[in-house]
DNA sequence: ATAATGATGTCAACACTGATGACATAATGG
DNA sequence: CCATTATGTCATCAGTGTTGACATCATTAT
């Protein structure tokens, strides 16, 4: 029998192919008896290692920060100019959100769910976009030799920012053209970042 | 017989009905069959007046935009001077979202699905809350006598301030005392005006 | 007034879904 | 080798969106 009976590691295998469907698709389009049929595995199966469906989802938003992360660490080394740095990780995380569109609104969907915040879920600094902006922000204090008094209000500011772009650009409003697109998103980040300087 | 064949207006009764639904406890939890046996029908009726049940979600987004417009539009004649017009619009966008989150969420959910964009949406101007931050935004370039070379951009930029900003903190991001949220929502506003017209 | 027609409701069914309990098989450790 | 545990299958439950066949009512034409 070449097929084997057990599997092997399903619980790898159930997020991975999960992360494919929702990427691709959508949350909505998202059952767990089809994603166990893709896998060739039954669907009680999955439960096995997941308590429901929306776990299974979890698990994805949270890959989905890792990578997202990453994402804006690598840009935020890649620069100097601590106002360069904040661009550039604005920017990064609207790129994220147009290239995975569905992961992005997933992750945010599940942020505020029990079966997210009831994961081991480590809390990472390196996986977590509100550190890596509060990072950059406090760069960006720095630089500038300004109070902190501000720091909270203004790291809030660029990342309502940021993600209402994001958010705006993938639903439709706002241009649809690569070129626009890009320029937009920069001079959204830009014009948050000296209104939050210009006091 | 005290209850009568046919209903009467059940068209209106069923969006009346998914309206409080759906801000009660969220898409997720809206069904069709659950909405008839409230209703006191059968769920096949209802399909003799929407085509699925996404068009009913279409329709509640469709008076979600309707009530957050007119909000935005009072709060816009409640006030003279552009910057307050502009603040007061955006403290309203903000405030409307955090007291219907889950309704918020399903408007721009919504927008970008055919069913949405299928429907007979005259596009009433003061239905838009895109036209009326347009509107703010170019009386604000005229108070300020400046080019209008940016109006797009500045256009797009204060609405993605203002909607990232409800986005965060329906979704628990952000601050959770209700004089926080105030001042945070105002700030942001305020951030945002500041970067785009300083240049 | 009555008969035909169209609008609106009910009912039963189909093909799905998430989830669970009973059972089967494989892997592991004494 | 055997018992225990982990992991898979199967059958089943309750629920869903949607549709087609039929019932009832309202309206309109003869």
């Amino acid at each position: 029998m070449n097929e084997k009976y057990h599997h092997g590691d399903l619980f790898a295998a159930v997020i991975e192919q999960a992360f494919e469907i929702i990427e691709a698709d959508g949350y909505a389009s998202f059952s767990i008896r089809s994603l166990a049929r893709q896998i060739g595995v039954d669907s009680a199966a999955i439960y096995r290692h997941f308590k429901s469906k929306e776990t299974v989802a979890a698990q994805v938003a949270k890959k989905g920060f890792a990578t997202l992360a990453q994402d804006m660490q690598d840009n935020l080394n890649a620069h100097t100019d601590a106002t360069e740095k904040m661009v550039a990780i604005g920017v990064c995380y609207i790129d994220f959100a147009i290239a995975h569109p569905n992961l992005f609104e997933l992750m945010f969907n599940m942020v505020n769910s029990p079966h997210y915040r009831n994961m081991d879920c480590e809390e990472d600094p390196n996986q977590s976009p509100s550190l890596i902006f509060s990072a950059a922000w406090h760069g960006l204090l720095k630089q500038q030799s300004q109070p902190q008094a501000t720091a909270a209000t203004g790291q809030f500011s660029l990342w309502s920012a940021v993600h209402g772009c994001a958010m705006l650009l993938i639903q439709g409003h706002g241009p649809q053209e690569a070129d626009l697109i890009k320029q937009y998103s920069e001079t959204v980040c830009r014009n948050m970042v000296r209104g939050c300087l210009a006091l």
